[in-house]
DNA sequence: CCATTAAACACCC
DNA sequence: GGGTGTTTAATGG
């Protein structure tokens, strides 16, 4: 279990919920360490648990039948994911990686279940979140046949500056070239490479071990 | 061939 | 020490 600052700290929807829901959804999560480079689960797991990132970034991905990486989200520090399996209540489809050093929060099933049958506010919340991640997965399906690198990249770190998905989350983040390239399946060089032609057109600006973005919005249409 | 990447190295925060 | 910029050799489409 987790106290109550804790919890608003990492789930910034929990503002949006009565009293008694906020004590139900604070009781039943509990808090886990992954180390870098470990599994949060395998496709195929049952795995009954929605998921939030106290503090990390994780990948979420699948290799296809003839073998082919694909990635599908990076999800950093406040993101929460995985609702799909315990909402049609079947085995996780994809892998799901710790990029670095990671700390996840836990709800379990049947408080899910219950803030979904009780709470107007978790509602509002889930529906926003599908709705905004439905927009991801449509731009997904040009993404690898149709964008360059520096687009490619531009989209992903685009997803994780989406203002929906992290509403506290600010223009500053936190992550080196590596961990771009592994969640957009490109190399350091390229990775670094393709971040110095965003930077040079003006819609980030890259730190040591940091990206600013200076304009989200086209960091999420890139390349149309 | 051309493009990409892994590996190795030297800087620098 | 970890992240970054660059070179070089290997790899693969």
């Amino acid at each position: 279990m987790i106290t109550a600052e804790h919890f608003l700290s990492v789930a910034f929807w929990a503002g949006e919920l009565a009293p008694e829901a906020f004590e139900r959804a604070r009781r039943g999560i509990v808090e886990r360490s992954f180390a870098k480079g470990a599994y949060l689960w395998h496709r195929g797991d049952r795995f009954d648990h929605w998921t939030g990132v106290a503090d990390g970034l994780v990948k979420v991905a699948t290799v296809s039948k003839t073998g082919k990486a694909m990635t599908f989200a990076g999800i950093r520090t406040g993101g929460w994911f995985g609702e799909g399996s315990i909402l049609k209540d079947e085995p996780r489809q994809y892998d799901v990686v710790a990029l670095r050093d990671t700390r996840l929060v836990m709800m379990n099933r049947a408080t899910f279940v219950w803030l979904l049958d009780h709470s107007v506010g978790f509602n509002r919340f889930l529906v926003r979140q599908l709705n905004e991640r439905l927009g991801q997965f449509m731009a997904l399906v040009e993404y690898d046949r149709t964008l360059d690198a520096p687009a490619r990249l531009a989209r992903t770190l685009g997803w994780l500056f989406d203002p929906v998905l992290y509403p506290r989350a600010g223009s500053v983040l936190e992550i080196t070239q590596e961990e771009l390239g592994l969640l957009c399946g490109l190399s350091r060089q390229s990775a670094n490479e393709a971040v110095k032609v965003l930077e040079r057109k003006g819609i980030l600006r890259v730190e040591h071990g940091a990206i600013t973005a200076l304009d989200p919005l086209r960091l999420q249409r890139f390349g149309e």
